[in-house]
DNA sequence: GAGCCGTCCG
DNA sequence: CGGACGGCTC
């Protein structure tokens, strides 16, 4: 079972990059986040021409978060509480059940600046991931994945340049420390669980200043594992083919194989 | 010696279609409009790279002429004078001396709808065409093409539906007058005069309602000659093959061969 | 429908 | 730098 998470940058904009993506890697499941459009502009049939079922949680212009799986998809959840329409709420969070995993696909807030009223939406953002939404939802025993974009560099070996990084948004410690929260659920961040030594290996790069073409990038998106996929967890790549293409998002998916 | 003539619906959006038609097609002179950029956005050096000479008369946004060929250019006229800056006219006209040839690329205004301030304006812009420009700088015995969108339809065979384009903007008496007038300085649409049985014949067709696919279009570029070219013109191309491209320009090129 | 631009956001 | 979008033109 491969399963994959990727930050498109607007699906739409995106569409041939993940259609051609997704006939050469063939991913039982995606977790996409900024999708940035509202449902209706979402590429449903398209997806599903491609096999791909689609659940989906958008907003117009910004944010919007999706699951696709070969398999069939039940037990949709979007956003923080499964009650209701989210009218007020950011479109950053939606779970699913595929086979026997549970799915989630997050777009953690970006923070802005550090010491910013949306830098503190952040923080409170993932202390409600754990405490409003795993702990009562979940339990570590489940096989549960939480993949997406957590605007979080736990490690300095994870950004380019620590100097450079040093107290940013994805580095200062309170957001760390969130992460950390967050995983203390009984989460192991699959890729450096299997490979403790690869360093300067990253998942965003800017779009301007070459970023990419110098490696200047940080390792912000992930699959984390709850303790029965992580002994099951066989390969984690980050897919910076896909970054060199043509008009690629700013992020490279990341894909994880179980079994 | 081949001669076109291509709205190409900006210049920046169009660059690969462009270089694509030159390599295939290696005209000896182009008449580009609407290139939508200012000089310094002009794609000089890609232009030099293909081995075009270009003159250009730019404005922020809209409008902009410019003049390509492989043979030395001089002689060059921006807008109606030559005389100092051109701030406040509206970049519509260019022309230039390629070898023993006077070039013109003409964007006339469009004129929005019948009886509008910027109606009124088209009918002036091709009074002073003929009044100001040609009268005064030319003579009919010169070697002279006067190449461009006219945003004139002169007969009724050259819209799709003469009911949908009665009376509209680019088939109403006033704007077929004076176009005629233009042409009485002693210029022939090459096009016609070489082809008076081809109907169905257009350079325009609308994006959207799958105009070009059903040939909904209407004939409003030209390649207008003087007597002593008309003579040698040996054949007239629309080609549709370029509007049929993906990401083409609302118009199609034309092509006119004269030896 | 598809260019342009300015403004907002990451 | 490159998304989205609104207002503009054709």
């Amino acid at each position: 079972m491969k399963v994959a998470t990727w930050n498109v940058n607007s699906i739409r904009a995106r569409l041939n990059n993940l259609y051609a993506w997704l006939k050469t890697h063939q991913p039982d499941v995606v977790c996409i986040q900024e999708s940035k459009c509202v449902d209706q502009l979402f590429p449903w049939k398209e997806l599903r021409l491609l096999n791909y079922h689609s659940v989906y949680f958008g907003q117009p212009k910004y944010n919007g978060v999706a699951i696709l799986s070969k398999h069939p998809i039940s037990s949709v959840y979007k956003g923080f509480t499964n009650l209701g329409p989210h009218e007020d709420e950011q479109a950053r969070l939606i779970s699913a059940k595929v086979l026997d995993t549970r799915i989630i696909s997050a777009y953690v807030p970006n923070g802005h600046a550090v010491g910013s009223d949306k830098f503190a939406y952040k923080l409170k953002w993932l202390k409600r991931l754990r405490e409003e939404y795993l702990d009562t939802l979940h339990s570590p025993e489940e096989r549960l994945l939480l993949c997406g974009d957590f605007n979080v560099a736990p490690e300095d070996e994870d950004v380019w340049d620590s100097d450079v990084w040093h107290n940013s948004i994805i580095t200062h410690h309170s957001v760390r420390n969130a992460l950390t929260h967050v995983l203390d659920f009984g989460l192991q961040d699959t890729f450096r669980h299997l490979y403790p030594e690869r360093t300067q290996r990253y998942s965003w790069w800017d779009y301007s200043r070459s970023g990419f073409s110098s490696n200047k990038g940080v390792r912000i998106d992930f699959i984390f594992a709850t303790q029965p996929l992580i002994d099951s967890c066989q390969d984690v790549v980050i897919d910076t083919e896909e970054r060199a293409q043509t008009k690629p998002s700013d992020h490279a998916p990341i894909i994880a194989t179980f079994e």
